[in-house]
DNA sequence: TCGGCGCTCCTTGTCAGACAACCTGACAGC
DNA sequence: GCTGTCAGGTTGTCTGACAAGGAGCGCCGA
């Protein structure tokens, strides 16, 4: 028994953690797929030797990652992606000026790439409803709802076009930050005109597989928009 | 009343998800500074009007998110950054093949853009720290531990070098997912050698400021990891 | 004077029991 | 076929009780 001091303290771990823990195992191995049912409450008790209230807390825990979901009439596992990403990511970035330089700067790197990928990944289905989208912009130039959801289904396109579902988490994440500032660019005069115009410039390089191009245009997009955003409200 | 249908369905939020939403708001609103204590449950019991099973499945969930601590003589608001983000990416990832491949795949994009950054924006003191580093995965060379110490260091110096917390705090994200596979990494044969040499290349470029080729051998850093620790995996 | 020991009190941790609220599915009645 | 109702299982919530953790205080002895 030589150093058994350096294993740190001895922590009695909380019962509601050991069984989260548990529970987390099972989702890990995938013994529990979305949609399924998680044993009752009453159940885990005897299982697991616990007290109500101690599996109630470990699977509040779950719940609030995300990963399940009770319902009353049982608890359900959950697939759900990206929720809590978000909402962590709103918790760890303060929004004061300079983290929103940041958020966009993340944005147009993380974007820039994700329309490089899609310019290599892309199906005829995703150039289609890439052209959906603009038309719907158009459509919508005196509606700033309208005109901000089509905005929105479009970069989400090209994100799922891009075939890799962590940067496309990532990309949402990081917008949901930006949205706020979204519904400003909407306000810049001509603004909207010229996104509808670098839309098209994107789709056209996505479509003709020009991974390079797509990533420039999607920086100047980005940047430009940022930067409206920031005039617009100097100005003010 | 046109069509009040496409409202929803009237849902009866639960009383610890009400509690856990007006908690977050005093954290939000940084009436709970980090470190300051969260006033007792029972307190908390009599404010809300609740059952303290109530307040207890509340803070849980805050709890589970690297919001607040229990700690038995109390509950406190917790400062520490950049945690939940990992363990959020790491239940929305399930990590599978494929899955392992996109891990990687975003982790070549961020890190790439990051060394970029970096090379643009370091200062004589990150400098000094990546050079540490590399000579520490030098002198750990016949050790797993300290070299996976030192090579987690470098990289997480040439985020900081990239001025921008919030690619860096993705890059923290990403590599917590794939620590497990660069366990692996380090019995590639040579592997350890050529991870360090690319390393010296990295830091050249990013000192001479010359973003691109910092982006470039950042690519072929860790695509080169990749393709190790995958074939290995294969001859296994 | 000062270090250390133990006591006390407040807090969290855990369990048990009870009842309300919710949801689904089955079934009877129209 | 549609609707209303009921039953059974599950979660939602409260209460009370006691164990266990942790910090501070004061007493005691050196």
């Amino acid at each position: 028994m030589s150093d058994n001091l350096t294993a740190g303290p001895i922590e009695r771990r909380k019962t509601y953690e050991l069984v989260a823990e548990r529970l987390l195992g099972l989702i890990a191995a995938r013994s529990l797929e979305p949609g399924d049912s998680v044993p009752a409450e009453r159940e885990l008790v005897e299982a697991f030797k616990v007290g109500r209230s101690s599996v109630r807390e470990a699977l509040r825990m779950l719940e609030s990652r995300g990963l399940i979901q009770s319902r009353g009439n049982g608890t359900f596992a959950v697939s759900e992606f990206g929720n809590p990403l978000h909402e962590s990511l709103a918790l760890l970035v303060a929004v004061d000026e300079a983290d929103e330089r940041e958020l966009f700067e993340a944005r147009r790197l993380i974007e820039g790439e994700t329309a490089a990928l899609a310019a290599e990944r892309r199906n005829p289905a995703h150039l289609a409803r890439m052209a959906a989208a603009i038309s719907a912009m158009e459509g919508g130039l005196d509606s700033e709802s309208t005109y901000i959801d089509a905005d929105l289904a479009f970069h989400l396109t090209v994100a799922e076009a891009s075939g890799n579902r962590v940067v496309s988490h990532l990309m949402h994440a990081i917008r949901g930050q930006v949205q706020l500032a979204l519904g400003t660019a909407f306000l810049v005069p001509g603004g909207p005109q010229r996104s509808l115009e670098q839309h098209r410039e994107i789709l056209a390089a996505i479509e003709a597989r020009r991974a390079d191009e797509a990533r420039r245009v999607m920086h100047d997009h980005i940047q430009r928009v940022e930067r409206e955003i920031h005039e617009l409200g100097r100005r003010r």
